[in-house]
DNA sequence: TTAAACTGTTTACCAGATTAACGGTTTTGC
DNA sequence: GCAAAACCGTTAATCTGGTAAACAGTTTAA
């Protein structure tokens, strides 16, 4: 019986450039948000926030008060799926639930001294972190960088 | 004295919200990823590639015979995980899993002319969305992008 | 020749996210 | 006024993408 059959042997090889996929934005900045996430979740360590619920405390901080509704809506994602990131980081005892006096279909979400001040310490860590990893571009690179992701983020909203 | 000054954190004069998140490249780069990646899910539409598939492909078509390990390196991710990715370029007829005379360990990875035909119109689909998509930014912000992601996605190796 | 390493695969799992539905509440339109 | 619509938080089911562990078969190294 004939087997089908390789003609040339297999070339391992590591470079980048003649790759269509070098040139696609989308490819690219998946490879280099797994690069920076990977380097997130280990400066946090193993029972540190993820990314998402830092990036929900790190609003709730901002915006006190906020509902459930709106800071699922600033972060992009369904209300379904924020109701776990809220219950952890009220578990965490980060934050509480509050009822608000006008509209008993919402609870405001208030950050505690606790929460307040382990965001403080996880936002100055994450900083730390990014610096080093992104020792390689320059200042003037790293704004340009975060410009442009912006430019692409308000795409979203029209 | 010489102060180590070339990886401060970084203030923008004007920010998006006044949040710490925009400020951080590691949250940027995942919103402007998910605004791509929805728009390059819509442009191939229902039964269209998946990014992820598409990537597999590429490297394929530019890279014929191919080993799976292989493969699954230059992804970046675990070669259990492209099992199935694969198998679904083969179910469509894209590749074929050829055996290699020299290593009965692996199989090379073939495409076929009707995955070359494929992955040709495929890839024009997704160039011209990300075109239109990415309208906002000149044509040399697009290539300093480019550009700092890869900086970005080398730190990986290291 | 034996031990180690590599390849593709299956299985079990996990994280993140979406959809649909729900009871309760407010707002809107007539 | 009041019914209908919209909104809120929540649960449950489901989907995707990805990892880790183990495996039989094969090749390489000691």
């Amino acid at each position: 019986m004939a087997v089908k059959q390789a003609n040339s042997p297999i070339r391992l090889e590591f470079e980048r450039g003649g790759s269509d996929l070098d040139d696609l934005v989308g490819y690219n900045l998946k490879r280099a948000y797994m690069v920076v996430q990977s380097d997130f979740r280990a400066a946090l360590g193993q029972d540190g926030l993820s990314p998402r619920v830092f990036s929900a405390l790190s609003l709730v901080i901002e915006t006190p008060n906020i509902t459930q509704s709106s800071l699922a809506r600033a972060l992009g994602i369904e209300r379904s799926g924020l109701v776990a990131i809220v219950d952890e980081l009220e578990t965490r005892g980060y934050l509480q639930r509050m009822a608000v006096p006008g509209d008993r279909r919402v609870q405001a979400l208030v950050p505690t001294a606790e929460g307040q001040r382990a965001y403080d310490e996880t936002v100055a860590t994450v900083r730390a972190h990014e610096d080093q990893l992104l020792s390689g571009l320059t200042t003037a690179e790293r704004a340009t960088l975060l410009r442009l992701l912006q430019i692409i983020r308000d795409i979203e909203e029209s």
